[in-house]
DNA sequence: AGGCAAATTTGACTTTTGTCGAGAGCCGTG
DNA sequence: CACGGCTCTCGACAAAAGTCAAATTTGCCT
């Protein structure tokens, strides 16, 4: 009786599991196998997301501070992960509080928007499965090349998998070496459809990137880190789905940003609900510029950046009055 | 340091626990609690909805019977429990499923209608927890005297307790004994209002009564088993929210329903998703009448009913052609 | 201050669950 | 038709989680 298993016998023993709340022996003789079997099937159910075991990040927004952040800055919701944490890496902390946030806001039926860097990569990785249906992944930005195992479709296909929805991706270069070519490509048929349907989202999840040597544009080799000074010199503030914004979050006028092929920042701005994760602390003017620029309406970040942008804004606050 | 466990140290072990993947142990330690401590706090977070365990109610509606029942009757969604089942009560398998369908359609922000009868307090009963927030609860139709443990009160604060919701009660008795007393009650400003509330609400949980002398309203002494045996010649089929109504699903013409305090079916039918459930295989013809005065967009029933729901969709349309 | 009741915590114990390697059935291939 | 390779299954052991009564702390009333 070693037939395919099925999804029918990992239903019947999560739903007795689960639902009707029996022993793992008491699923197993009413399914007539044995229990090591049930155990088995309960895991794959868990990682297929059959069942779904979320807690509540109510915890994280009720904190104070999480209020004030939203007024400060006018954003619909804040989560603030304890830095003191409990936990040896607080970014960590970060990504899974980024991945329970993400989950809960998805609902069937969404398009949801991703973009790349090492934050969103490490919220994909250890995000749990859910099974959502008619959900659709879209890709916010072009590719870069091979050596980082982060790439903007990994992000994508990685979080279209969990969600066991499907992955819409984007394929072009991140970016080109001409302006002519890259505006060439993004009136392609394809792409322009892809770029056009950005706007039609109603989740966003990103990160803000910084402009140093660090930057994942700097690592891939779409710039140099020489490149990246002078952008920064030129008023450079964050990068966004790979594309330079200067302090007030608008399109730096540059070069580079006339090569790269990207969701317009009109388009991100058209998405209902724009999460925002930042884990590290020194991306603290990149966030402040992507706040300005709209870019972000949900928010996610670590006690430290809390405390920094509070500061902030009293203190323009104070300047002002 | 034993002060006021509180919110915080649940909420905390819930989280290191579920979401970051700690064991009780390590839970334990990072807390400074002991680990039965630890144990404790799961099963309340749990308890409280804190966490949530959901098990996809997709097997159910997947089968090829529920979207046949779909097409026949055109409603939104179907689910049926198969009835050969696992269990030793099959009813208990209707009503957990209901329970999972319920707070698989509730969202935070809902306004809910849940009206009464021993299958509404069995699913209340079951129900796992869960922490809505902004969610409200209102009775739909007045109360019954003392002798029943499920009045339609306690069906809804029951309903409320568990989603950590706000309960409105409905403070009028069901029925009354005459006419006028009934319509004056009806024009109080107090029932007034709770009665127009309820065509806001946008997902009601019910199910169907029998014209039969089992019925709670001969039960509770509304009716006479007599009355409800005159009723029934008269063309009563069903009982929705303590009215009673014909085979087309509209208010029967009689004295009793003119004694009535509940909500009309027009502010029912208002309601966007409605969700009925039926336990027992005898309410067929209540549960057509049901679905014949487009009282249900949402349905639960066990394999039994539906074969029958769907043998009559059949007969039914082979006559017309 | 004293003392009682309720709530919380803990250690020790039992039950339940997770896991691993061995065995059994299935299938395409040589 | 024999042969690995594959997946599924099971039994037995180890690990983890659940439970309970006793001990401790807390809050509150007199």
């Amino acid at each position: 009786m070693a037939i395919r298993p099925a999804e029918q016998l990992i239903h019947k023993a999560a739903w007795l599991y689960y639902a009707h709340g029996l022993r793992q022996d008491e699923v197993a003789s009413q399914l007539n196998i044995s229990r090591a079997s049930v155990a088995m099937y309960l895991r794959k159910a868990r990682e297929t997301g059959i069942v779904n075991i979320s807690t509540s990040t109510q915890l994280f927004t009720d904190d104070v501070m999480a209020r004030r952040l939203e007024d400060a800055f006018d954003l619909d919701a804040v989560w603030i992960a304890p830095e003191n944490g409990y936990l040896a890496d607080p970014s960590t902390d970060i990504a899974v509080l980024a991945a329970s946030v993400f989950l809960e806001l998805v609902k069937k039926g969404d398009r949801i928007g991703v973009a790349w860097g090492r934050t969103v990569y490490t919220i994909a990785d250890i995000m749990s499965y859910a099974d959502l249906q008619d959900v659709t992944v879209v890709q916010l930005c072009g590719n870069l090349g091979a050596p980082y195992s982060y790439r903007p479709d990994q992000c994508t296909m990685e979080i279209a998998r969990r969600l066991n929805a499907k992955g819409l991706n984007f394929y072009a270069p991140l970016v080109l070496s001409t302006e002519g070519l890259a505006q060439g490509l993004r009136a392609e048929p394809v792409i322009r459809d892809q770029l056009a349907g950005i706007a039609d989202c109603n989740l966003a999840l990103y990160s803000v990137g910084a402009v140093d040597a660090d930057s994942h544009l700097v690592k891939c080799g779409a710039l140099s880190a020489a490149e990246m000074e002078t952008l920064r010199r030129q008023g450079a503030a964050g990068v966004i789905a790979g594309q330079i914004i200067d302090a007030g979050g608008e399109v730096l006028d540059c070069s580079y940003n006339r090569r790269v092929i990207s969701a317009e920042l009109a388009s991100l701005r058209a998405i209902e609900k724009r999460l925002m994760v930042v884990q590290e602390d020194t991306k603290f003017e990149p966030l402040l510029a992507a706040i300005a620029g709209g870019l972000c309406t949900h928010l996610v970040v670590g006690a430290h950046m809390a405390e920094r942008l509070l500061q902030h804004a009293g203190a323009a606050t104070k300047k002002a009055s």
